[in-house]
DNA sequence: GCAAGGTC
């Protein structure tokens, strides 16, 4: 009996003889030069083999599909029919030329052959060329049967598990795949000769250029174009946040916001004079917890291109060219899988051990294989026909670009048979005037893959030695402003990802469209240092515009349509419907959209014509153009900023594509959040470049502003009081003006307290208070301080205790009251953005919002939310933060401080700065009241030094 | 002269 075997490439079959034959298969030449037939006799159990003794196999392959299709003859010249008719044109299948001689081999073999077991790649378009195998052979023998080997992996107890139970093969998804050479070539072929020909005469400059269209490459044209506008589009947008540091002999600490940053200036405004009033910090917490940097994943084919991209500054196809070339060479193993798990049979020990010679990396793989193993992690793919890209042998002689690409998979490798690093972090949270700050220090403790993988980088940074319950007072403390940061133009990496996540093409295809759409001229690569970045030409440009201009349901330019097509290919693979319908169906979507671009053909060609002559962009100049002048609140974003200066992001909401990158003006980040207008801390990212708004260095932010004698010398840190500071304070000097007794108020030394009088100017100016009766310089000084007046009606005096951690914020809840009777309430229920019912709170203070009642989160604070609002006024619809007055976010009943304000009813935020702080212009009240030197400068903001 | 998907 004889069986024969054949394999989507030579590759396989010669792998698969070698399995089979535990390396006793004989290779003998075929009809063509690339594929050779193995043969041996192999013990197939009947049924399916004979009765007695081994059958007589004989493994071959093909090289791929082996049929192409095209038009009809008449359908051919470009110039034959309407392009239209190309929905329609009959379609011929054949043998291309070159792979007459892989049909003639196989035909040559199946003619003495009684069983056809097919070997292709476990994926539809390796069904599809299984049936293409199984038309050829019945040819020559209609009465072989044919089964069809299933194999996840080439590891020798799965291939002979696949070839003694074989299944059936699954013609759906060869008829999926029939649908989609159909609809794409169909597709293609007649978008392409509209445009080409629409254009080509009619644009000198394009000369014989043609201008394809496919249903992968405008999708890929329009990520890049649609990033370019989003780039050309961008207008910064201003926030403020508050920075806080301190200097410990550890080094100088840095404190993010919690609140990351505000886009309403007049709620950072208020958040920070609140800090400035009572700038004690108090640390609340301190927490220590395991870190964990997660080992990669094994590596698939995008993930390589990616990586190629980002860490070895190779374009896509390139390290896919290299790595194919790795693979045949038998230095790695087959470069395009989707998947990126192990199989649970894989023999890791085996490839580790071939890796100890190597001078560099050789001692860790020893270390792997004494013990410091551990399976690699799990990812979510799996093709079921490839295992995850790794060395299959070492090399030792590779040079230049094969040796670095080599490098990165066999480290890749090493390190995901490791261990995750291991540290401790450490991370701070201090309140201050009730906004918190966090600062968080990372030790190391284990780097275990990191030592064999450079690519990632983890590093130690200094971990504050702060105690729970500390207090002191930071060195600096400022409101500082920042813009959200310029998106960046797309790199090929990021374009990888993006058509990775948009289905746009397959592992094995997504550079090629790359290196498509640049051979178009749609786009041009622009180089910024090692950073290679995707720049739209006026041609790409004009095209995209065009085609969105015209306005289809489903653009031509996006991703929707391919996606639809990818969808009824399942449907078909799943039997859900038939490939006449699917095809049908798609046809038909894509015709419309035809009739209609061919309808407004003039749209397009205007656009085009447009852009290459009139708009004259040159490709290439793009990348740093400064922001277009129209237009407000783009919300533009930008990564992560190394700059610690800056306020901290975490990625937020964003209205990019999937996965858009927005990488800032230095290059590196990753798209975050989009800001909108005075949204407040949840959007997060834009970090840019931070300037300080508001000078508030140490000494002069304590001297100008700080009206409240609480400020007390750090009890860490050994610095004492600045001498401007202590100029506020009472009992330190001239200025203060302390009064005899403690009239029964004790400290929280349990003495009696002592009265003074703020004398600075302020608003607090003349104020009496309560203090500690020692001296501010005495280091037992307890700190204790307690205005003796209260500050709003319902708020009882405090009587400190020792230990009390509230001494030092006597204030802030003072002026508002909860209502702890909730029947006074009117309407229904509020609940706010956390999904509690909302507290209703009233305001008592004297002031415009006197007797106003508002809701907002029932968590205690610094874990609310921002959610706020009036109770008479309508409940918000949108988001609450948007509604949010920004005093009300300050704490409430800061309103009623200034008491000549009216009830603000205009949005602006001058205007309500106006209305809050009842002076002329928004400047001077920030300089006067809250001790600003530097002035914010904005249009119709008043003037100011800036 | 068109597409996208295999593979050398």
């Amino acid at each position: 009996m004889k069986v024969l075997c054949v394999a989507e490439k030579p590759s396989i079959a010669k792998s698969i003889s070698s399995i089979l034959s535990s390396g006793g298969a004989t290779s003998r030449v075929s009809p063509h030069r690339y594929i050779r037939n193995y043969d041996f006799p192999y013990n197939l159990p009947a049924p399916l083999g004979p009765n007695h003794g081994d059958a007589d196999f004989t493994v071959t392959s093909v090289l791929g599909h082996l049929t192409s299709s095209d038009f009809a003859e008449q359908f051919r010249k470009w110039y034959s029919c309407e392009p239209f008719a190309l929905f329609e044109a009959p379609i011929n299948t054949f043998i291309r030329d070159d792979l007459k001689q892989v049909e003639r081999n196989l035909q040559q073999e199946a003619r003495r052959a009684d069983l056809l077991i097919i070997w292709t790649d476990c994926d539809r378009e390796g069904e599809h060329i299984g049936s293409e195998i199984v038309n050829v052979c019945r040819q020559a023998n209609r009465n072989i049967r044919v089964k069809r080997a299933k194999f996840s992996a080439i590891i020798a107890a799965q291939i002979h598990n696949a070839c003694r139970n074989p299944v059936e093969l699954d013609m759906r998804q060869a008829d999926a795949v029939d649908v989609r050479i159909s609809l794409d070539l169909r597709v293609g072929a007649a978008f392409t000769r509209l445009q080409t020909m629409g254009l080509q005469n009619r644009l000198p400059d394009l000369g014989q250029k043609v201008i394809s269209y496919g249903p992968c490459q405008f999708p890929t044209l329009g990520f890049v174009v649609d990033q370019y506008e989003r780039v050309q589009a961008f207008v910064p947008e201003t926030f403020w946040y508050i920075h806080v540091e301190q200097q410990r002999p550890e080094g100088v600490i840095k404190f993010n916001w919690r609140r990351n940053h505000l886009f309403d200036m007049a709620a950072a405004i208020i958040l920070y004079e609140q800090c400035v009033e009572q700038p004690e910090a108090t640390v609340r917490s301190v927490a220590t917890k395991p870190a964990t940097k997660w080992k990669p994943l094994p590596l698939t084919t995008v993930d390589l291109q990616k990586s190629g991209s980002r860490l070895l500054h190779m374009a896509p196809k390139k390290v896919l060219d290299i790595a194919e070339k790795l693979y045949q060479q038998g230095f790695l193993s087959y470069p395009r899988t989707e998947t990126d798990q192990f199989d649970k049979d894989f023999d890791f020990n085996h490839l580790i051990q071939k890796q100890h010679v190597d001078p560099g990396w050789g001692a860790f793989a020893q270390g792997l294989t004494n013990g410091g193993f551990q399976r690699p992690r799990n990812g979510q793919k799996n093709d079921k026909a490839h295992p995850p890209i790794h060395p299959t042998a070492h090399a030792g002689t590779l040079q230049g670009d094969e040796k670095r690409v080599y490098e990165f998979v066999t480290r890749r490798f090493l390190a995901c048979c490791s261990t995750n690093a291991e540290g401790k972090s450490t991370t701070v949270e201090i309140d201050i005037a009730g906004e918190y700050f966090s600062t968080a220090g990372l030790v190391i403790i284990a780097r275990n893959y990191l030592e064999v993988y450079p690519y990632d980088k983890w590093s130690d940074s200094i971990v504050p030695d702060f105690a729970e319950g500390e207090t002191f007072i930071p060195a600096v403390c400022e409101m500082r402003e920042g813009q959200t940061s310029r998106p960046n133009l797309l790199t090929e990496a990021d374009l990888v990802g993006l058509m990775d996540k948009n289905g746009i093409g397959t592992d094995a295809t997504i550079a090629e469209h790359i290196a498509k759409i640049i051979e178009r001229e749609y786009v041009v690569e622009k180089h910024d240092g090692r950073t290679k970045y995707l720049v739209p030409s006026t041609l790409g440009i004009g095209l995209v515009d065009g085609y969105n201009q015209i306005g289809f349901d489903r653009s031509l330019t996006k991703p929707h349509l391919r996606r639809e097509t990818e969808h009824r290919m399942q449907l078909v693979c799943d039997g859900l419907e038939s490939k006449r319908d699917v095809l049908e169906a798609s046809l038909m979507q894509y015709r419309e959209v035809f009739i209609k671009a061919k309808r407004d053909f003039e749209t397009l060609y205007n656009s085009v014509a447009q852009s290459m002559g009139g708009r004259g962009i040159q490709a290439g100049d793009i990348a740093r153009r400064p922001p277009h002048p129209a237009g407000r609140g783009n919300g533009g974003n930008g990564g992560n900023n190394d700059d610690d200066d800056g306020p901290p992001s975490d990625g937020g909401g964003d209205e990019r594509p999937p996965g858009a990158p927005a990488p800032r003006a230095n290059g590196k980040g990753k798209a975050a959040g989009t800001a909108s207008t005075a949204k407040a801390t949840k959007t997060k990212a834009p970090t840019a470049k931070t300037t300080t708004v508001k000078r508030a260095t140490k000494p002069k932010v304590k001297a100008s502003s700080v009206e409240n004698p609480v400020s007390q010398p750090a009890t860490h840190g050994g610095s004492g009081p600045s001498s401007e500071f202590a100029a506020v304070l009472p009992g330190n000097g001239s200025e203060g003006a302390p009064a005899p007794t403690g009239a029964g108020v004790l400290c929280k030394c349990e003495e009696s307290a002592v009265h003074r009088t703020v004398v600075k100017e302020g608003a607090n100016k003349g104020k009496g208070f309560w203090a500690c009766a020692k001296a501010m310089t005495d280091a037992t000084n307890c700190k204790f301080f307690e205005w003796d007046q209260p500050l709003a009606t319902t708020t009882p005096t405090k009587r400190a205790l020792p230990g009390s951690d509230i001494t030092n914020r006597p204030t802030q809840r003072a002026k508002t009251s909860h209502d702890t009777d909730q029947d006074q309430a009117k309407g229904p229920k509020r609940f706010c953005s956390c999904k509690q019912e909302a507290l209703r709170w009233t305001v008592h203070k004297e002031g415009p919002n006197c007797g106003r009642a508002f809701y907002k989160c029932p968590k205690p604070q610094g874990e609310q939310c921002d959610f706020f609002e009036w109770e008479d006024e309508p409940k918000s619809k949108g988001p609450a933060a948007k509604r949010t007055p920004p005093a009300a976010k300050a704490g409430e009943g800061r309103f009623s401080r200034y008491s000549q304000c009216e009830p603000a009813t205009d949005d602006s935020n001058a205007n309500l700065i106006m209305l809050l702080f009842g002076r002329q212009s928004a400047t001077s009240v920030i300089e006067a009241d809250i001790g600003l030197r530097t002035v914010i400068t904005r249009p119709g903001w008043g003037k100011g030094p800036n």
